[in-house]
DNA sequence: TCTCCTCGTTGAAACGATTCATTACCCTTC
DNA sequence: GAAGGGTAATGAATCGTTTCAACGAGGAGA
């Protein structure tokens, strides 16, 4: 059924070698010949097998991504940023979407260990330096995206978290406000911890100023909606004049149930502040301060180095960290 | 330096055939072998090579994904869906973001092809219909998705955009609304054009009804955006009293131009309706009416479908269609 | 005419898993 | 004790490609 290189070789009256060599090696063959296994292709159909290739060649030419989420439109960013600097290099992205569940995390690194690919790139959930280590001894380099390596066994890309939450609520602070809230979960991820971290600093840095931490169980729309609603069931008195959530989805259903079922008025009663300015927050009822993050080039730079490993495996990890950037619209304004 | 199964039989003093059997038919196999079997494969690290597991078996037991537009909250909704049916019957999903431009597109059909996936599903953007059937020949069922198949050679799943389009926009003329506006594009996008065919329907019932078609070139937000400042520039007498967009990205970029930049007052000034209903839709500056697609439900129904037609290549091809669900909010409202 | 190069082509080996016909072994049963 | 039957394990063949040592033809130089 399927044609496979042996048959274009007997159609073009050649011998497999010289087959792969058009399709391989083009400057080994003569013009002649490289026309008549062309049409012969053509005239077959031919498709290449990448299993036999890969299986030959040891390895495949994709990498592997796995995103916490891929309906956060922060991490959809830092994918066709991935899928950008591949595409240059002739090479395939795997995109697995974890979900924030770590039994689908495993699945995606397992199929990507049994795919041989050049290397992984990852926004890691639970702790999973074990596995990480096992690719790298397999020859898969990793390089962690969003989080930077504890150790500096491993190269990672992100931003620096801890001065993005102390810019944030030094921010609301300097507005005036001093019962902040943080909203966000779960706490065991590092960027969460790394958020809340920097809140605590700006905070601690102001005498009369109090921060409670509202941790929830995902970084989601839906939520942020559930957060905003224990917001506006307590007594006014015992809300918080000020809420920063640890991405903007959060902040886009806090928004909804603050102002939409709970009559909240943003910024006067609560001032909020978001991270990762994703495109909608500059859309949302009231325009969403928030902190950016260069998610594309993240994603590029990610793929970069992660491909330079991959070719030079001796290479030392490298730390990038890039600084989040204050975006200031109306939900924390005066 | 990698494992293979030669050597963890090697090492449990048995042959490569019961190795293979303890991994793939352990009731083959006594217990007393399956384990020491396990601990080699524990001891080494061992891990399957999948390409070579595809080349004996012919096809992978991947299925591939091709989207419009993976920064669409509708199409992620989809290849959710997708994964949710994959992971049920063990089967991957390899995502593929053709970012409406035919190259990676036609990079991305290259690629499964190669990997002899068991089965494509795929939102179509340019005329692809050969490569389609190729893939077919070749063995790989085709879903269309979101988009129905002009023959009925293929199967697919979609919504029927024609009756979305006119259910908007009777809305709008229900209200009252006269100067209606299309903004969409490129009208070569199937669901582009059914989507205006239904409002042109629509606007044609009522006599002193106008339809006026905005072209663009992506369904985006910064689109929406230029399409808005278009707008915005106009004198205000010479501005439609409500606007259709093709989707919800470019709704929510329309509604920032018109109210942030232009002053314009929705839905006094001009109503909005989108379509798709993204989660995003309830929280923007005003509420966005839209039309509910199930977006879910879509990429689980594509998969199931591909999958049996997997199975079974002799089944005939299934066209499903949904309907699309009208939701009012304040963009639209009086 | 003989030798030496070069260039183009050949064909067999190898990658690692699965499959299946064959073999080995043990237990019944007559 | 021999024959028969059932269970477990074996190992060679196979999938489709790439690689590389070997080969052959044709030309240049002596």
């Amino acid at each position: 059924m399927a044609v496979s290189i042996r048959d274009v070789a007997e159609r073009a009256g050649v011998s497999v070698g010289t087959v792969s060599n058009v399709l391989n090696k083009p400057d080994r063959v003569s013009e002649a010949v490289a026309t008549r296994v062309s049409d012969a292709i053509r005239e077959l159909g031919y498709v290449r097998n990448d299993a036999a290739r890969q299986l030959r060649a040891g390895r495949s030419s994709s990498v592997g991504l796995v995103v916490l989420d891929a309906r956060n439109p922060f991490f959809t960013d830092v994918a066709r940023g991935a899928e950008d600097a591949a595409a240059e290099h002739g090479v395939a992205v795997l995109l697995g979407d974890s979900d924030e569940k770590p039994e689908r995390e495993a699945a995606y690194l397992d199929l990507f260990e049994e795919q041989r690919v050049r290397g992984v790139l990852v926004s890691p959930l639970g702790d999973i330096r074990d596995r990480l280590q096992r690719l790298r001894a397999l020859g898969a380099p990793v390089v962690l995206v969003d989080r930077m390596a504890e150790d500096s066994s491993l190269s990672s890309v992100s931003v620096d978290d801890v001065a993005g939450g102390r810019t944030a609520v030094a921010h609301l602070l300097e507005t005036g406000r001093r019962r902040i809230a943080f909203v966000g979960g779960p706490l065991g991820l590092r960027q969460v911890a790394d958020r809340l971290a920097g809140a605590q600093h700006a905070v601690a840095a102001v005498p009369d100023a109090q921060l409670e931490v509202l941790e929830g169980s995902a970084l989601s729309v839906s939520e942020g909606r559930r957060m905003g609603e224990q917001l506006v069931a307590r007594d006014p008195a015992e809300r918080p004049d000020a809420v920063f959530t640890a991405n903007d989805l959060l902040a886009v259903g806090l928004l909804q149930a603050l102002v939409m079922r709970g009559g909240v008025r943003v910024p006067d009663d609560i001032a909020l502040i978001g991270f990762d300015d994703i495109d909608f927050a500059s859309a949302t009822i009231v325009p969403l301060s928030s902190l950016r993050q260069p998610s594309r080039l993240i994603g590029q730079t990610a793929l970069g180095i992660l491909l330079e490993e991959a070719d030079d495996p001796t290479l030392a990890p490298r730390q990038v960290v890039f600084q989040p950037e204050l975006v200031i619209r109306e939900s924390s304004a005066g």
